[in-house]
This record gives C-alpha cells, sequence and structure tokens, in this order.
DNA sequence: ACGTTCTTGCGAACCGTTCGCAAGAAGGCT
DNA sequence: AGCCTTCTTGCGAACGGTTCGCAAGAACGT
C-alpha cells in the first residue's frame, strides 16, 4: 500500500501499517508505538508520530478526537460517511454509516459556495449497553 | 447567566463570559485569557482555564477542535444544529445552520439504540474566497 | 555496488493544559 | 455589619502528548 506512492518502504511504516489493519477499533499513538515495539523494540515513538503524519497527509489513516481527553485516536481510513459514536459512559466507539456527510457536502455547497474536503462527524451519548 | 446555578458569580468568570459574549468567532484559551488580562491583568490563566471547563460543563461554551493543531476553540454556546465549516487555506470559520444533527440523531438511535447528547460536524474544505 | 535522498533513533525541547496548595473572595446566616 | 463555611483564585511548578534538530543509517534508481 505504499507501492505507488513516493515514499519509502521502511520498517516503521510496515509496521505501523500491519499493527492498524490488524486493529478494527482506534488507538491512540501510544497503543501503536507499544505494539510496534512489540515486533521491533529498536523502533521509536517519534518514527510512530510521523509515519502516522505521513499516512494521515495521503489519507491512508484517518486521525479523530474522540474522547474528552486531548489524545488523537487512529485507524485505518474509510469513508467520511463512516461516523463515530462514542459511548461517554462506557467509552466504546462505534461506526455509524450514514449518508448524511454526501447530503452536508451539497448542502454546505449550495449554502455557502464552500467546497468540502473532509467531514468530520463525532455524535457523544449512550450507547446501548449504557442505556438504563 | 451565572444566577441561578450554584456557581459563584467572580471576577474571572465575568470576565471569561464578556469576553465570549463579544467575540462572534472562536477563540483560543490564550486568546480569552489575554484579552481577559487587558480587562484585569491579575487574572491568571489557570482560572481562564477552569472557567472555561466549568462552563463548558454547563453547557454554556463549547469547545471545539478545529484546525490540524491540537488547540481548543471556544465560543459562548449554540445548537448541535450549528456546524463548523473550516477553511483550510485560509482559516475561516462558518458556521452552517443544519437539520442533519437531528437527522443523525434519529437515524443513530434507530440504527444502534445509541441515545446521542452531543453532536459535533465539522467540515473542512474551501471556502467561497478560496477556490479558484 | 554507489551515491543521492529520504528516514530513522535519540534525546531534548515545546507548549497547551492541569494540579496542589495556601491565601482570598462569595454569599448565607445572624 | 460581622462571621463562618465553602468555593475560587493566583502562583508556580509539573505533566504528557507531540515535535524537532541532527548525525547515523537505510532505500532505491542507475
Amino acid at each position: 500500500m505504499l507501492d505507488g506512492s513516493d515514499l519509502r518502504v521502511t520498517r516503521p511504516r510496515r509496521l505501523v501499517w500491519e499493527v492498524l489493519a490488524a486493529e478494527p477499533g482506534h488507538l491512540t499513538a501510544a497503543e501503536i508505538a507499544d505494539r510496534v515495539h512489540q515486533k521491533d523494540s529498536s523502533i521509536n515513538v517519534s518514527s510512530v508520530y510521523r509515519t502516522l503524519a505521513t499516512f494521515a497527509e495521503r489519507r491512508l489513516v484517518r486521525e479523530s478526537r474522540l474522547g474528552s481527553d486531548d489524545v488523537s485516536y487512529w485507524e485505518t481510513a474509510h469513508a467520511d460517511h463512516v461516523i463515530h459514536l462514542v459511548c461517554s459512559s462506557c467509552n466504546a466507539v462505534v461506526h455509524h454509516d450514514s449518508d448524511s456527510a454526501s447530503m452536508l457536502r451539497r448542502e454546505v455547497f449550495t449554502a455557502h459556495k464552500f467546497v468540502s474536503a473532509h467531514v468530520e462527524v463525532t455524535v457523544t451519548g449512550l450507547c446501548i449497553n449504557c442505556t438504563v
């Protein structure tokens, strides 16, 4: 997946990708660094950060601010129409498939001539397990 | 606006509120602290942060992560259906009024029985002035 | 195999934000 | 007005995620 880009295929990049691809949910940079570290302990945290930044630029991964904490969560890329439902009680994150994003794009262009590149939707609330 | 809550009316709180109420756009905590400081230089940054946190808890103000930088932006509260369009070229932030938020709430409840408390939508792209 | 260019590891720096604590105000009660 | 309790503040230091500079090291075209 780095083939065809101008990016060199290096060990940190391969491992970061492996970790993200193996994880169905979201990981913090620290968690990614940990798992990468287990595969190759010589890989540095800053390389993980740099790799994530590079991947994000090419839209290979997606960064989100999910909790109320100020940490980034990462996952392999998915389209805008997949939005995040974050349970404020158990912190679970559910992916929800909606076409509201594409409607929004249209709406926003009609109303403001705003050309949207990226739509980020986060809904906080209570998931099915945490509703009384 | 602190009347009727259990919050004491103090100088930092009054001034932070004044600053936010006077600003139509978004401010960082540092900018708020600056402006508060101009009105009363004895007020500390940490009080500004504490005040913002307190106000946010009571939903009097709204915190958003707008740019790609990791700073919070603050504004007086508005309903969920007001969403943010952030221009990635000139960094302008436009408020857009949409009912997609309430549709989302319904959608998300039907599909996942997820009870949403808060919907945060940020669209990044190019505003009318920055489109070629 | 070689040389250029891109990446990495390391460690220190950065910077927005938070914390602990003692001093200081708010506001209820008399 | 004065007192007392409880909530807030100012201060300064700490925190923690993320970034940076630089020299050593790896990728990959030729």
